[in-house]
DNA sequence: GTAATAATAGACCGACCTGTATAAAGTCGC
DNA sequence: GCGACTTTATACAGGTCGGTCTATTATTAC
């Protein structure tokens, strides 16, 4: 009856709406939102679709408890765990997310991301696109917060700069260019050198601490 | 009857092939290819359906048919001309890029690149996907013609690098970032001087002319 | 003017979509 | 075992989709 719950498993009911949730994960991860439909989530759960509309009162509320979903099982959960088994350092994790993506395009059954799928689907405006952009906009903080634990000046704008390679590489991977990680992180390594010299130039508030063995800028 | 034709309206059913195109233009320009259906398009051009199906057999056939014209109209009639309007050198041309796009985001009605959103949504391997990907791999081949104009080391990979800033940027204007093209451009900006600062050491053939005024690296 | 070609409106098909109604069956706490 | 809650199957409503069929009406060339 809650859409909002929490997916804890307690009891009949907490169990068939993880059952609905973990067939549209799959699905919508797969094949998109739009293109799957509520019967397609039916069968393929097991769970009778009046049961579905009565634990999700419209699709839109299932789509939007499976962002959540996504959010908390790929970016959270592979994302930023691989990032930190990857690297050490701030900037080692940075690139590392460059690494993840490559085993990501390469592995198959690579779809693309559900998040800019959606984003290029979805009315802008509507609750859906919203969320989505909601999401994307957490990915874009978190990399911040590594450029701010990495010293960098301008943070931001590197996270920003960092985020459009992030989602060009992964149009570039659907488009067919499987080397597209590899070719981003080449570029994403100049940008945090720029930013990194930038920083020791213009923010030398930031070297009052040993700042962790940086390169003396070439 | 034949779906490759050139849009040369000559005679009764060029012009009525053309209103179709046109149509099916600015629908699918602003909403998508899927999202419009044959309908629409049909009532939209002022068209009857039978008459539309007569000049594309198929709805497919008239995706592609506007794939051509897209690529046409703004990739050459939009994006290559701006850039030579804007820029004098290969460089300012590269950067001049991002002031297009610029532009694009802040312009009323922008609804995201059409080429991006059918990569999204199209299988991966059908006839519309091929063709929209190679469309884009047009886009980078012209980039990697400027690069290789601005006598950078190694041009080929800046164009992926580039490509993936400009379909990042994209992207972002989507999600709502409407700076994003002037960000992506900074990163650019700093990916250019890398670049050329490497050909300048490594690829020392290349200064065999003069070339054009370079700026003495740094 | 006549004949060939093009375009017309509108009904129609089967498939799919989201969402609802209904009445029966299963499951659980107590 | 009883009663409240959940889930089930199935049919249905109302809509859109791509695509076809038919019969009628322009337009154009000769």
């Amino acid at each position: 009856m809650n859409d909002t719950d929490d997916l804890a498993p307690t009891g009949r009911r907490g169990a068939t709406r993880l059952k609905i949730l973990e067939a549209a994960y799959d699905l919508f991860s797969a094949h998109g939102v739009t293109l799957v439909g509520v019967d397609t989530i039916s069968a393929r759960s097991g769970v009778a679709k009046m049961t579905l509309y009565h634990h999700f009162r419209a699709k839109e509320n299932l789509v939007l408890a499976y962002l959540d979903l996504r959010a908390k099982r790929w970016t959270v959960g592979w994302l930023k765990a691989g990032v930190k088994a990857r690297g050490k350092t701030p900037r080692e994790r940075l690139l590392a997310i460059f690494d993840l993506f490559h085993d990501w395009f390469e592995a198959d059954g690579f779809e693309g991301c559900p998040f800019l799928r959606i984003i290029c689907e979805s009315d802008v405006g509507s609750p859906v696109h919203k969320a989505t952009a909601q999401k994307l906009g957490q990915i874009q903080n978190y990399v911040g917060q590594l450029a701010r634990s990495a010293l960098v000046s301008d943070p931001q704008g590197l996270a920003s700069a960092w985020m459009m390679l992030m989602e060009g590489a992964i149009m570039s991977a659907r488009s067919g260019q499987t080397d597209a990680a590899l070719k981003a992180k080449k570029a994403a390594a100049v940008l945090l050198d720029a930013w990194g010299n930038k920083g020791a130039k213009k923010a030398a508030k930031a070297v009052r601490k040993p700042a962790a063995k940086r390169k003396p800028t070439r």
